[in-house]
DNA sequence: GGCCCTCCATGACAACCGTCATGGAGGGCC
DNA sequence: GGCCCTCCATGACGGTTGTCATGGAGGGCC
């Protein structure tokens, strides 16, 4: 029998993804959480065999979540499950050292064999995933144009970006410019919504 | 026995919800679908008593559907599912005739009475959604502007927003102005946040 | 009809943003 | 040390954007 933690912040997925699992005669949902903080405390409580986490959740993401679950419970393995599969999270997860990554488009059955291979030791990555995720390669941002559009998700403008960064209005421009040219966006929003899609901030 | 068709385009979560729904013993799920049209020919086919659809779906949303399902299968009750809800589009939802709409966040049996509840005829919506609908009130953007917000929404500029509306540059400015205004955004972009957060666009 | 209101459309002006050229700081390599 | 590279920072220039004042079109009301 393995037991498992299923941590989702929204209570009915979470619920649906527990009774799907619980139809599988060799799996038992053992604990449930709602947030990142929860998932670790019914981790350390009930020391699950494998851990299914949601990668967003409201306190902290799934994959931060991941990285301390591997100090605290070595023994565990962590399969993290999305909704919108992005090759930068993918690559961040495998680094923390979680053994499944699965988009929430995969059909049910998928789910539960990837439960049982990272039980068995294995891994398994979604296979569409994991081809984006080599052919986008590494951030092609430095640590300052990451933060600095970071910043400017908001919307917010330049002047306050350079206050919050403590930089120079043109050294903000400069930076929003070389990302936006980088990521081929025509400005900084489109720059933005390029590197969230990729997952590089 | 109440038969139901379920809608969702993410296949695990369609699939767990499946699995839910089915341990009720009253309850049966008569047809899946991963897309708004997919969900209308199942309807078509199966003529369930009550359809559960997701509000995002790739090809249209939740709510068209509801639309149409409304005029050609008047006798089958419609309840929406959301991710993040939105006051604007609960109201949107009413007025297409949904008689049922619940954030993801809400505990698992409140699905399965929503749905016995809508198949007698009644209506439920989220508490809390509700308070932020009347709160929130209509949406104050004049079409046009709601048009012009939506077409800035991927962070196009001006001049293209212009060519798709067939309106003269300076038109547009003063709409996105004029809309950001309304909304107490300081740009566009954060315009768009907040038009999208309210669902009136 | 006459009045008022909202919405739509346009152009002028100032402020903001993206691009460029330039230079300093730090790390890898011979 | 000397060289090269990348990253970081800054200011100047031209295009884009946000704001304002203005006027026409259409609907409700007396």
């Amino acid at each position: 029998m393995i037991r498992v933690l299923l941590a989702d912040d929204e209570n009915l997925i979470r619920s649906a993804l527990a009774a799907l699992l619980a139809l599988e005669e060799d799996l038992e949902v053992v604990a449930q959480a709602a947030s990142g903080a929860e998932a670790l405390a019914m981790a350390r409580a009930h020391t699950p065999d494998v851990a299914v986490l949601d990668l967003q959740m409201p306190d902290r993401d799934g994959i931060s979540v991941a990285g301390e679950l591997a100090t605290v419970l070595p023994g565990c393995a962590v399969v993290i499950v999305t909704g919108h599969g992005r090759a930068g999270h993918l690559k961040r997860a495998l680094e923390a050292g979680v053994r499944g990554f699965l988009p929430k488009t995969v059909s049910a059955p998928v789910l539960t064999d990837v439960v049982r291979t990272v039980h068995r030791g294995g891994r398994y990555v979604d296979p569409e995933l994991a081809a984006e995720a080599i052919s986008a390669g590494d951030s092609p941002l430095t640590p300052r144009e990451a933060d600095v559009l970071e910043l400017a998700a908001g919307g917010a403008p330049v002047e306050e970006i350079a206050a919050r960064a403590h930089l120079s209005p043109g050294t903000v421009r400069n930076h929003l410019s070389s990302a936006a040219g980088k990521l081929g966006a025509a400005n900084r929003h489109v720059a933005v919504e390029v590197a969230r899609r990729h997952g590089w901030i």
